[in-house]
DNA sequence: CAAATATATTTCAAGCCTAAAATTTTGAGC
DNA sequence: GCTCAAAATTTTAGGCTTGAAATATATTTG
């Protein structure tokens, strides 16, 4: 039916489902780390922070449908979070001129100033989540992930 | 502050935040690709093939509390996917002699032969979208991702 | 045994997420 | 200018997810 492993006899497929779910387990154990610690430290979330984030890395501001591909989530999703973030005063929704249709979303100074807050403190959760991961592996790591999503996807 | 790294000078805290993107936008590629297959092949969802695959490994049933453990989601959250697939006869609750408070959850045959079906076919959609992993990869990849989870959790 | 505490589960409110439909505006082709 | 398809966004219905409160049962302790 399909490619064996040379050494052990298993089908490559079980080796790559085995390989996906520990992926799984292990992003959903980081995530629901980072979703606790925004939560209790910050009344926040991470889809909103990661909202942020791609708004902080563009100061001129981000069409929605900009913001939703990028962030890989749907276009419905986004508009609900950039209300919400509006509401907080984090966020201001700035009209396209010369196309009615698009809206720019842009970062208050308060979101900002926020979000650095916030970024710093997000890197330090990381770099503890993750202290067992040490640099040689890194990069490793880094191609091994992006061999998953190559001929696939083009970011 | 923290470590750097020996070799670029850059702390190392931006290099697990760099891996832990990655490992992120990868997940995220991999999940959506699944989800979509899930809805438009068998009308059902992630969650669902997730708890199937629970009961699937254990024949006589779980606990809600079982299953929400294993799984890392709430209970709440357990309560409902269950709630569906009882609906669609996938499931059954059962209760607990004993033990009133406890509920008894289980495949109905119905259920272990829809959960085979979709097993085999998620099995080929990660071969097929893991397939530029090769073997002598896997395990290496696998050990680091135990890595990340080593002195967090222990499941 | 009664009272308090712990355990198993469900319910609830709120936010996240998707696909599909609806809305509004733009831009081509006539 | 009119018509119609494309584009940007929002709305909607339904499912997923959480934390916290509620419910019911079990266990421990005084």
């Amino acid at each position: 039916m399909s490619a064996t492993d040379p050494v052990t006899g298993h089908p490559m497929s079980k080796q790559r489902l085995r390989l996906w779910l520990h992926m799984l387990k292990t992003a959903r154990f980081v995530e629901n780390e980072l979703r606790e610690r925004m939560r209790v430290t910050y009344q926040s979330t991470l889809p909103r922070f990661d909202v942020m984030a791609m708004l902080d890395r563009t100061r001129e501001g981000l069409l929605m449908s900009q913001l939703s591909q990028q962030l890989m989530v749907s276009n419905g999703n986004v508009t609900g979070i950039i209300d919400r973030l509006v509401q907080d005063g984090y966020v201001v929704r700035v009209s396209v001129k010369g196309d009615k249709r698009a809206t720019l979303v842009r970062l208050t100074p308060k979101g900002i100033e926020k979000f650095a807050e916030m970024a710093a403190e997000h890197e330090r959760w990381i770099d503890e989540l993750m202290d067992n991961v040490q640099d040689q592996d890194i990069e490793h790591f880094i191609d091994a992930l992006n061999h998953i999503r190559k001929d696939h996807q083009h970011d």
